[in-house]
RNA sequence: GCCGGCAUGGUGAAAUGGCAUACACGGUAGACUCAAAAUCUACUGCCUGCGAAGGCGUGUGGGUUCAAGUCCCACUGCCGGCACCA
């Protein structure tokens, strides 16, 4: 069988679907809603490396499915762009004096000109990408309503601070202690950052996950960071102090045994509750806390560390006097960064006061327990029980005794019931040059004014150095002319905001501008969005479960708010696609030299071979070895159809049994293209395929519906076998073929006869043949009968069409 | 440590509680060929057996059921995420 000329078929419909704008999607209104899709893949960051065999994964799958809904009377939404500010151009514009735009849409031609090779249905009059100014334009205006909304503010926090780039870190940036980028080991610095308000949205953003079909471990991992817990905070009276020590618990029944207090080393009244003779002590484990950075921080912690500050506080059940210590197990960016120490029933607070010989006393019990309950216990609790050494709540069940106490503290006016989430507000800027500028003067007499939407976009100056001030600054702090300027508000002198936007602005709304994406009037005209939204389908790999459809739904919710959208969840289902590992089963990379280029198996195999391989070597959400070894497989496949095409194609009738194997094959990959099952849909093409290239002269009703049904997973080959059987029109738009459901029925089938559970023989019936009938042939069969011998037939099941199992004892 | 996912032939994998291993790779044998490649045909889970046939088999151990890869319980291993969240 010679290779099909798939490099000049491939060349040729792509150019077709080009110049003839095929996939140019139109809002044409005659269109009902329901038959309207919106399919979203991610959009890739264009890295120098060029386009990864992972990224058309997630993108063939998109493609396959939009074909089908297009074959199917859909009008489809299928757009591309790029994520194209970020850090690696950055880089290397710091190392080569490059600018980032250069290299930037460098790789943007790079990475198009890659996807173009693969055949994708994209409408690429819609392209974007985020770090054009007509873009960014919109990213600024985003921002200013965030402003608007109070949900974008300045803080001076401790952050994270890589030595090495000079400039701060997000905690998603910071892995094992390191930075993401450069792996230089992180320590922290107090510096200026726009921090954006999103746990103001943090009940929105859980509850909008019980309305969206997303897969249930991401919707978890997503409740999991948002982090919501319901408890009480107290106020704890300091003996000689005016000011109260608040503690969050999401244990107020176990109040009475709280024997100390620890207050995070960064907590604001850690000076005032220091005494003189703890003075140095405190101040020392402060100065040395504030140096470590997060990794020591946990790491070390393995052992608790603290020190007493000299200072009491008094538990407002028991009224005794508590010690008050400091300890970097508190984190000060949890609840109010400090805790009542109930050493009986939390770990760390039982590790602690074992390092430090604090008392412990139990109280709560587990159910049966009976006492005394007098002595320090032996092992720490955390499970429900019931309340014993606390007075009046003595025997409650620990959810009573939640109860009851919360509402005892808010009488005695110590304590309210409260909520608190892990999840911290966003923090939103960056010491970079590539990325947005933050659309906001700084004003002696004003403060912060934001920029008229009119002097939208801010555009981002040219610089001559690309290195970080060193100082926390971006290098646009060094251009006095741009840093320079006047307050929109009162005209006065006024300093440019120097901080840039972090990369995760840009893709937090792209799918917005997809819509609309020369619109310079507003971010999107709201018929059109209306049209679109919300996304139907969105596929990109689960790396992002968290941040960036975190960030995304956020950003979402803030526009339907200010009436900028119709809808509040962006994405109505996601699907993760799995990572392709290298051959040897392990992540692919540059340092393992296990990568695959994808240029080369283009080159070597052909798009549509990529393609199909992709989706055949297993489910779409697993992760799963690439091996070339199978690849072959797949391209035999696209030979044989190619092969079997060269066939004289003929208007004979086809015999029954191949008519039945082309409706089995029709219902089969409808459903399976339909529910993105693409790897045992192939498999069924491959059967029927199998099959028909058996024969000298291919009937034309077999052949036309397999190459309609070809054709989403292996479009040139498709249009180039459509074109051969004599349409000059593309097969972009014609009908997916339709099965009868009487032809996918056999009328007869094997009936497996069981004894005990062991298949024992089989026979053939007509389908649908009386359980009465199929008992009695079953008890017929010698082999069954061999098998029963003498023992008695206990119970006969019989499951029509399929089996009998004869019971004996 | 916690949370989540996964575990099936030599390999990628398939299987509404009802014939385990479809499809593909690889392998073996044969056809075609001067020969090779390509292609085509047959076989290909393991064990016993000349064969007929039988037994075993979906990470391990239990359980539910007439029937378990699939459901339940306990464990082991691998992968991913999180990191003292009071």
């Amino acid at each position: 069988m010679a290779k099909y000329p798939f490099e000049s078929i491939e060349k040729k419909w792509q150019q077709r679907w080009e110049t003839e704008k095929t996939f140019r999607a139109l809002e044409d209104p005659s269109i009902p809603k329901e038959k309207r899709r919106y399919v979203l893949d991610m959009f890739p960051y264009p890295s120098g490396a060029g386009l990864h065999v992972g990224h058309p994964e997630g993108y063939t799958a998109t493609d396959i499915y939009c074909r089908f809904l297009r074959m199917n009377g859909y009008n489809v939404l299928h757009p591309m762009g790029f994520d194209a500010f970020g850090l690696p151009a950055e880089n290397y514009a710091i190392q080569t004096g490059t600018h980032p735009e250069v290299t930037t849409m460098a790789n943007v031609d790079r990475f198009r000109t890659q996807i173009k090779a693969l055949g994708f249905s994209y409408d690429w009059d819609r392209e974007v990408s985020t770090c054009t100014p007509d873009y960014y334009k919109w990213t600024q205006w985003i921002f200013l309503q965030l402003f608007k909304k109070g949900l974008a503010y300045e803080s001076e926090m401790p952050i994270n601070w890589c030595p090495s780039c000079k400039t701060g870190l997000a905690n998603e940036e910071v892995k094992d202690g390191e930075c993401e980028r450069c792996h230089t080991k992180v320590t922290r610095k107090r510096i200026r950052q726009w921090v954006l308000k999103i746990t103001a949205y943090a009940d929105r953003l859980l509850e909008g996950l019980d309305r969206v079909d997303w897969p249930e471990p991401i919707k978890l991992m997503q409740r999991n960071w948002i982090g919501r817990s319901e408890g009480a905070s107290v106020h704890f009276s300091l003996p000689g102090h005016k000011e109260t020590l608040e503690v969050y618990t999401t244990r107020p029944d176990t109040l009475f045994g709280a024997t100390y207090m620890v207050l995070s080393p960064e907590h604001p009244l850690v000076p005032a509750l220091t005494t003189n003779e703890c003075k140095a002590a405190v101040e020392a484990y402060v100065q040395e806390a504030a140096r470590k950075s997060d990794l020591e921080r946990t790491d070390l912690a393995k052992d608790k560390t603290g020190v007493f500050t000299g200072s009491y506080a008094l538990n407002p059940v028991t009224r005794k006097e508590i010690p008050v210590w400091i300890s970097d197990y508190v984190l000060i960016s949890y609840g109010t960064g400090a805790i009542m120490g109930v050493p009986a029933h939390d770990e760390r607070d039982w590790d602690f006061a074992k390092a430090f010989g604090l008392p412990i006393i139990q109280v709560v019990a587990a159910v049966g327990e009976t006492g005394p309950f007098d002595r320090e216990p032996k092992e720490c609790t955390a499970a429900d029980g019931f309340a014993v050494n606390s007075g009046q709540f003595d025997g409650l069940p620990t959810p009573e005794a939640i109860k009851r106490i919360t509402v005892w503290l808010e009488e005695k006016g110590i304590g309210k019931k409260a909520v608190n989430y892990k999840l911290r507000d966003w923090l939103f800027s960056r010491q970079r040059y590539w990325g947005e500028p933050i659309p906001v003067v700084h004003c002696k007499k004003c403060g912060i004014v934001p920029l008229d939407e009119k002097d939208l976009p801010l555009l981002l100056p040219q610089v001559t150095s690309y290195t970080p001030t060193g100082t926390g600054e971006s290098p646009l702090a060094n251009i006095p002319e741009w840093v320079n300027t006047t307050c929109p508000k009162c005209g006065g002198p006024a300093k440019r905001e120097t901080n840039t936007m972090p990369q995760w602005a840009g893709s937090c709304w792209y799918y917005l501008r997809f819509l609309d994406p020369n619109n310079n009037k507003a971010f999107v005209d709201p018929g059109i969005e209306n049209y679109w939204m919300p996304v139907d389908l969105y596929v990109g790999g689960a790396e992002h479960a968290v941040l960036h459809l975190l960030y995304s739904r956020f950003w979402h919710k803030v526009l339907y708010d200010v009436g900028a959208v119709s809808t509040d969840e962006p994405f109505l289902r996601l699907v993760n696609q799995g990572m392709i590992l290298g051959e040897d089963n392990q992540k692919m990379s540059k340092s393992r030299g296990n990568v695959i280029n994808p240029d080369d198996i283009i080159n070597n195999f052909g798009a549509d071979s990529m393609r199909v391989y992709e989706m055949f070597m297993g489910p779409l959400d697993v992760s799963k070895p690439w091996s070339t070894a199978g690849l072959v497989g797949v391209s035999r496949f696209l030979e044989r159809a190619w092969a079997t095409s060269e066939k004289p194609i003929v208007q004979e009738a086809a015999s029954i049994e191949l008519v039945k194997l082309l409706h089995k094959t029709i219902k089969k990959l409808t459903h399976d293209t339909n529910t993105l099952n693409f790897n045992t849909g192939i498999s069924q093409m491959m059967i029927f395929l199998n099959e028909i290239s058996k024969l000298e002269t291919i009937p034309r009703s077999l052949w036309e519906p397999f190459v309609l049904m070809l054709a989403p997973y292996a479009p040139h080959l498709g249009e180039e076998l459509w074109e051969k059987l004599g349409n000059s029109e593309s097969l972009a738009y014609a009908s997916w073929p339709i099965w009868e459901e009487a032809l996918t029925l056999d009328e007869e089938k094997e009936i497996v006869i069981q004894v005990n559970g062991k298949i024992r023989d089989r026979l053939t019936v007509s389908a649908g043949t009386e359980d009465a009938v199929l008992r009695e042939r079953a008890l017929d069969s010698p082999k069954a009968k061999e098998w029963i011998g003498d023992k008695d037939v206990v119970k006969i099941i019989v499951v029509r069409d399929k089996l009998v199992n004869i019971v004996i004892k």
